[in-house]
RNA sequence: GUCCGGUUCGUCUAGGGGUUAGGACACCGCCCUUUCACGGCGGCAACACGGGUUCGAAUCCCGUACCGGAUACCA
């Protein structure tokens, strides 16, 4: 039988980044298995579902790669073939209706309602005292011909108990004096979560349940289902949860945008990062690699290398730098900057579209004698003489800022001084390299005017005849280096102040690539004007 | 309360009777770049506790503690 398994969220909210583990593993595993990935949409309780959490859902799963294999399954449309198992039970007296009316909704900590009862009825409670558990069937025909209203509850049997195998918790047994008469329609003619499940799943063939661990208890009463309804039940396996950094649940309430799949993207996280660092959460293939790549994951998944204990989300939210989980960034970094060129360029481009700092002539390929493409831009110790702005300038300085982005979006923010001349001063970087010297107000302007001095001009590309006399050192790394360290000597200064102030000065920061790089990046004719600007000390 | 589950460095984890208990992130230090959040090298740091079983337990069993989940006419 082939494998057949599905992700069914609650369209409650946004694509919660545990959900989003769950929809990667059960992805995982019909891919490996050569299965079928569905997706269903648990929309039951119409008063808490929003169309625009399905779509945010969808979208989320969109990003992350996950397709469904077929077509999406809305579980409020198949109402009627609930109500109609419902009913069955009841006509072969595996359910009865229950005439107690129903309790007044609880407001917000329901929860801790639902607690509260459980402690006060402590171990004595017994789960068959319905008193309409053994109403005659002609009573109970009668009243509700008669109008009232009523919940169907399935007739969980006196003595036994419900077991199962599962893949990744192992053998679980629950004795039915544990369980209770679940409700499986409402009053309302609603059918609830449980019964909705065991009949979709059923309905869509699934062979494995892949989800939280939350369901665990669940599972038993869906057996009941199973079973009253002579259907053989799927094989389960759960998921430990993931938690907040104090052991708590991670919810959008108390967390806030953390927990939202949209935000990793928004924040300029690649997907196939995300997925790889989501992957690891609660499953390992036994090995020390950390990198894997779809097709490895895929190849490599299975169920045995799941966990059975819950593992922490951690994120800092005082700290800007760690506003979420370390290894998440690190893992997105260490993709931006691992990742072939040509993967990464899409996605730049994207990013400096919608940033306006893009041009042109950075898709067009071809329009340089000199244009070798992407491998010869990013191959090592390879100086091709390159003009400002152009296609091989451009990936070149793609190649060499990635070296120290975390996000997609650092190459228009951290990276906006390389691509347009209306970039901010990181407050930061200037006081820690420019107003602690200020004799740097006077030395880089005066830097500026030594580079006119030495180098040609940006009009005469690197690598052409050199004029005579002044001004006629080409403007590459090793040269720049000889200017600026003469410099720094007739100033009597360490080589890391110029550097550094001029760091800012160009690009705004106090980080980046090796500031000859830098030098060399922004061009000659951009670096004097910068290191004349007076803009940065204002 | 009851039922179920879990417990290896701060975090993610490997390891399932004999290991100097391994890796990664983070952190710290050194080196590189006479500059930085790259890179290289190194360091700090863990088997919850108590009993068994065993020649030997992080690994198996029992108990305790702690954490989590469930206990709805929510999903």
């Amino acid at each position: 039988m082939s494998v057949r398994v599905r992700f069914a969220p609650s369209p409650t909210g946004y694509l919660h980044i545990g959900s989003a583990r769950t929809a990667l593993f059960n992805y995982l595993f019909a891919r490996n298995t050569g299965g079928k990935f569905l997706l269903r949409i648990e929309d039951t309780d119409l008063a808490r579902s929003t169309d625009e959490s399905t779509r945010s859902i969808i979208d989320g799963l969109a990003w992350l790669g996950f397709a469904p294999d077929e077509e999406i399954v809305f579980q409020s449309a198949n109402a009627d073939k609930h109500r109609e198992a419902a009913n069955r039970l009841l006509a072969e007296g595996k359910a009865y209706r229950d005439f107690t009316p129903k309790e007044a909704a609880g407001d917000g900590s329901v929860k801790e309602a639902i607690k509260q009862r459980a402690r006060e009825q402590g171990a004595d409670k017994n789960m068959r005292d319905n008193p309409y558990r053994e109403l005659s069937v002609v009573e109970s025909d009668t009243r509700a011909a008669n109008g009232e209203p009523f919940a169907i509850r399935l007739k969980v049997p006196e003595s036994g108990r419900t077991a199962f195998d599962d893949q990744v918790y192992g053998i679980q047994e629950r004795d039915y004096a544990d369980t209770e008469d679940l409700v499986l329609l409402r009053s309302d003619g609603h059918p609830l979560y449980n019964l909705a499940v065991v009949c979709d799943d059923i309905e869509m063939g699934i062979t494995h349940v892949i989800r939280g661990q939350d369901h665990l208890t669940n599972t038993h009463k869906q057996i009941l289902i199973y079973e009253a309804l002579g259907v053989a039940p799927p094989t389960f396996a759960h998921l430990p949860l993931i938690m907040a950094p104090n052991k708590g649940k991670l919810s959008k309430r108390k967390h806030g945008e953390v927990v939202s799949m949209t935000t990793y993207r928004d924040a300029g996280f690649l997907a196939e990062a995300f997925r790889n660092f989501l992957a690891l959460l609660g499953w390992s293939a036994g090995e020390e690699k950390e990198i894997y790549s779809m097709q490895e994951l895929i190849e490599k998944f299975s169920l045995d290398g799941i966990h059975r204990s819950n593992a922490i989300f951690n994120f800092h939210p005082d700290d800007p730098r760690k506003w979420t989980d370390d290894k998440a960034i690190w893992m997105n970094a260490e993709y931006i900057r691992t990742m072939p060129l040509a993967q990464l360029l899409p996605h730049v481009r994207t990013e400096l579209k919608a940033n306006k700092l893009w041009r042109e002539e950075y898709d067009e390929a071809g329009t340089s004698p000199y244009d070798g493409g992407v491998d010869a831009a990013s191959a090592d110790g390879v100086v091709l003489p390159r003009e400002i702005g152009s296609y091989e300038w451009y990936l070149h300085t793609v190649d060499l800022i990635r070296q120290r982005f975390f996000t997609l979006n650092d190459f228009s923010s951290q990276g906006r001084a390389y691509f347009s001349e209306d970039f901010d001063f990181d407050p930061a970087a200037v006081a820690k390299n420019l107003t602690k010297f200020p004799e740097l107000r006077e030395w880089l302007p005066e830097l500026a005017d030594r580079f006119e001095a030495e180098f040609q001009a940006e009009t005469r590309p690197v690598g052409s005849v050199p004029l005579g006399g002044s001004r006629s050192l080409a403007y590459t790394e090793e040269n720049i280096e000889t200017v600026v360290k003469a410099f720094t000597e007739e100033k009597g200064t360490k080589l890391g102040v110029i550097m550094n102030g001029a760091r800012t000065l160009l690009t705004g920061t106090a980080v980046g690539p090796s500031m000859l790089s830098v030098f060399e990046v922004i061009g000659h004719d951009r670096a004097v004007m910068r290191l004349r600007s007076q803009v940065a000390w204002n």
